[in-house]
DNA sequence: TCTGGGGTCCTAGGACCC
DNA sequence: TCTGGGGTCCTAGGACCC
């Protein structure tokens, strides 16, 4: 038996955490630079603004209804994240975190009554001592219980806790049948698309359909969701997680960048961040790509959407190599006259950092014993004295300055907009939150 | 003026090898 | 006159997830 428990508009609950006077209020999570919505409340999503919808389409929405908008901060949600995660791991032998507002738990030798009042518990608990709202579905494949679990998230009715049973044929027929296809987990636009043009349109349907023609048409991922809607088990528990086989940080720019040496800062600070996202992984890299993009949603102006990728010398986690990598990336692909919106550095070909091939020619290239074990230690600096002062504390010079006077990313056109975040509460002691009595 | 960011997996097709 | 076939590796593109 499987269970799915999923976080209640995750983002928003979290705000609404340590401001409670925005409960029963419209609220809304934006994106980055305040681009598009990521998070609503119910009371917003009664006001039919969609899930990614950009956010200047929805500004007299807004306005009208005094919706309360938020920048991202994802450094709260994170920490919110990992007590959540803390309450269920106490109730499972078997848990997978599958993100930051979900996990699976899988279950064996209890009936579905016990599972039914554990799971009740569970969300009590949760409630209780983290003060998050979170949806519970059970059945016995992982597609099911997300299936479940949107039934439960929909029907005040289940108390926020709902179970397919498969062997109740009828009721199992008609949950399947009140579900659209397009919300099966696994199941986007595309494939909805797709199968709603031959007819198809409930998940039960899908369910029924020809498996020669899934594997056709949506291959053996597509196949392995309708065996689960059937009750077959295709999904494992994934407990530990895999290492990670790309390390990404891109970002769109506050303002459109033109100059080559403001995009070499913007690479340089991305660049920057995804080296410290591979040491905290402990892995290193065998190949770096950066790519530029003008903005797509402006067809009026020239577009260019240059990427190039390098072999690094010997997979390294050394920022300073990384950067410098990335800055010959960039003169190679810039050119100039086009309004640049964002830019993305990827590392990729990733391996555990304790199995580094070292060069064969040692005295060559940057990978010598000699010269790793010393950048492993400037590296390890770096990153704590970042952590405990705060990011940007220690910068690369080709970062063009980004915090200077406290103040990080001032006068930096790529630098994103976040005007209305909230504080840090649970991370930093000096944005605690304040009781005044 | 303003449209997110970070991931995974699968498939087809080309290059290359023997 | 007849000009293979099996296998691997790599990449780009497309689908999906939250």
């Amino acid at each position: 038996m499987f269970s799915v428990i999923d976080c209640n508009s995750f983002y928003v609950s979290c705000e609404r955490l340590f401001q409670p006077r925005y409960e029963n209020r419209p609220v809304v999570v934006l994106s980055n630079n305040d681009g598009c919505v990521i998070s609503r409340s119910n009371e917003a999503k009664a006001l039919q603004i969609p899930m990614g919808a950009p956010a200047f389409k929805y500004e007299n929405v807004f306005k009208q209804h005094n919706v309360k908008l938020f920048s991202p901060n994802f450094t709260l949600y994170g920490d919110i994240s990992s007590r959540v995660m803390n309450v269920i791991s106490r109730y499972a032998d078997g848990m997978e975190i599958y993100s930051i507002d979900e996990a699976f738990l899988f279950l064996e030798g209890v009936t579905l009554e016990q599972s039914l009042i554990m799971h009740r518990e569970i969300r009590e608990r949760v409630k209780k001592e983290v003060g998050i709202p979170v949806s519970i579905g059970i059945s016995s494949t992982k597609t099911l219980s997300k299936a479940a679990n949107e039934i439960a998230k929909n029907n005040d009715k289940y108390g926020g806790v709902y179970n397919i049973d498969i062997k109740n044929v009828s009721q199992y027929r008609q949950d399947l049948t009140n579900l659209k296809v397009g919300d099966v987990w696994g199941i986007g636009r595309r494939y909805a698309e797709l199968l709603r043009s031959h007819g198809v349109e409930t998940a039960y349907q899908f369910s029924k359909c020809d498996d020669e023609w899934i594997r056709k048409n949506m291959s053996i991922v597509g196949l392995k969701t309708a065996q689960e809607l059937r009750g077959t088990s295709c999904l494992d528990l994934e407990e530990v997680r895999p290492a990670k086989q790309s390390i990404i940080s891109s970002k769109s720019f506050g303002k459109p960048v033109s100059e080559l040496t403001e995009l070499k800062e913007a690479v340089s600070t991305f660049t920057t961040r995804a080296a410290e996202k591979l040491r905290s992984e402990g892995e290193v890299a065998g190949q770096i790509r950066v790519s530029l993009l003008t903005n797509i949603h402006k067809s009026s102006d020239p577009q260019y959407f240059p990427s190039s990728s390098a072999q690094l010398m010997g997979p390294t986690d050394f920022t300073p190599d990384l950067i410098s990598e990335a800055l010959k990336i960039v003169n190679k692909i810039y050119r100039k006259g086009y309004l640049y919106k964002k830019a993305i550095v990827q590392l990729y070909d990733l391996r555990a950092q304790d199995k580094i091939q070292l060069g064969l020619f040692p005295k060559n290239v940057n990978n010598n014993e000699k010269t790793i074990a010393k950048n492993k230690k400037i590296m390890k600096s770096v990153d704590s004295l970042n952590n405990e002062w705060g990011s940007e504390t220690v910068q690369f010079g080709s970062q063009g300055l980004v915090k200077q006077a406290g103040k990080v990313g001032k006068n930096k056109k790529w630098f994103q907009r976040r005007s209305m975040r909230s504080d840090r509460y649970t991370t930093r002691w000096n944005e605690l939150l304040k009781v005044i009595c």
